[in-house]
DNA sequence: CGTTGAAATTGATTCAAATCAAGTTGATGC
DNA sequence: GCATCAACTTGATTTGAATCAATTTCAACG
């Protein structure tokens, strides 16, 4: 599985698009410290990197390709947790849960991955602030979208969630491009970054089901060509949207926006 | 709403029965500081401490009494994300989103809570090392349980779910035991410490399906009456365990648990 | 360019949990 | 003791997503 193994180089950073959380405000000796204890190693897609069970060893920081996290049961069941790409980490929040992991690890994508090793990240944490606060910001983050997942499935139908699926991806790629050198402020399309059934298996449903959701939110002014998705207009997924996801539109503020959350304070 | 409110005494821990997690080895200092920082206050059961889309102000400590943490929509559903009791914090987690709050929380008993202000978390967490790696283990938890409950409602049956909830209210009471004097260190016995409804929200079903998962369960070795859950054997909620869970429970070194996934190295 | 195979779509059928609708139990107060 | 009300249980019915099955689309490759 392990094509290559290297110290890990500073300059694999700047070759990120956007700034990794896990690293925002960290000293040039911090930053030297972490490259210093890490490797670099190339999985192919299908590995599994950690088992359901297995004793957490390393963070895992993604230089390019896919993981997504999952549990599994007996039956072959899969409930995918997290899907992520270029930038982001994993096995940062397991290392500090006491006992095995509760989640295995998949390489969806061939990926190059930094391998940071656990009893590191432990002892840095103790002696560097900001890594603390980072990766309490970074855990805590992806609680609210374990949370936003419960929802979903608890009270939303197969529609509302591919459309506030949607609306995140939208807003995430709108985000990605006002940061970099796009003069385009507001994209009506981005991309699924993820094939249709594991987003499928992400949003609790089968394939089938995220089919004919996609057909049913056609009829809602959504184009899907593929992989693409192209919004007739600016406010086509408002309807999708909570309180707590307005707080981050950019549209919000346009009083304008029919179904926002925020106006005639909607109180859930 | 507000009954009561003083600055926090100290002797107010020594009245817990379990040493809260939050502020285990902490510093008398620190405590200190904490405890001046903070105030008391008495809650009315139903009262709604935050609303989704509200701001942070304080982390709230439960003294005594029950909460639980929710989403909500328009059309009424609620999702039920925890239910906490004494020695159990919430909101810290949400502090660190950036954002207003993604939950409600709701007082279920009357409670009495110390309300710690979270700009002094946040400030604190800098300053104090122990501190912020128990928020991190913390967070980390509850993260966990989050994926416990996604995987719950995407691929265990409502009776599974039921089970699992036994066997974890099961650990956590016989662990509680064995750190206070009660001689007895496997107890066949324990109580749902919430309202069968609440229960069957949290657990993503409705109060009728929780009922019939109930009468399938009783027929598996477990009696129900009312509140209080009997098992027939010790081996009774084996069935439900999984691998992460078995690390923790008592009878896995005991080779003879018929269902155990830690023995014949099952593999998901 | 056509072949191959995986992924996605579409349709028909099944099934499990939600809903609807009575009852029952159990706690609280008069 | 009895009345009252909420929580829970139990049964009948409906409904929406899973499953099963058959195409269709599309990318990879010879």
């Amino acid at each position: 599985m392990i094509k290559n193994s290297t110290i890990a180089k500073p300059r694999n950073f700047a070759e990120l698009s956007k700034k990794p959380q896990l690293f925002t405000g960290l000293s040039e000796k911090a930053l030297q410290q972490i490259l210093e204890s890490s490797t670099l190693q190339d999985y192919k897609a299908g590995h599994l990197l950690v088992q359901q069970g297995d004793q957490p060893t390393h963070v895992y920081f993604i230089v390019e390709g896919r993981l997504r996290t999952l549990r599994a049961n007996r039956d072959g069941g899969e409930a995918t947790i997290r899907m992520l790409g270029q930038g982001e980490v994993c096995m940062e929040a397991v290392l500090f849960m006491r006992g095995p992991s509760p989640i295995a690890v998949q390489v969806v994508d061939d990926a190059q991955l930094m391998l940071i090793p656990g009893g590191f990240i432990k002892r840095f944490v103790l002696q560097d602030h900001q890594f603390a606060t980072n990766l309490l910001k970074i855990v805590t983050h992806h609680y609210k979208t374990a949370m936003h997942q419960i929802d979903a499935m608890a009270i939303k139908s197969p529609v509302q969630r591919v459309g506030y699926y949607f609306l995140q991806k939208h807003m995430e790629q709108n985000s990605d491009t006002q940061n970099s050198d796009t003069q385009n402020s507001d994209t009506m399309e981005f991309e699924l970054p993820f094939k249709k059934s594991t987003i499928a298996n992400h949003l609790g449903m089968t394939p089938e089901t995220f089919s004919r959701a996609l057909s049913q939110i056609k009829k809602m002014g959504i184009d899907i060509k593929g992989e693409k998705i192209r919004l007739k207009d600016a406010y086509a997924l408002c309807h999708f949207c909570d309180l707590d996801t307005a707080h981050e539109c950019t549209l919000a503020t346009k009083e304008d926006c029919p179904h926002c959350p925020t106006h005639a304070g909607i109180r859930y």
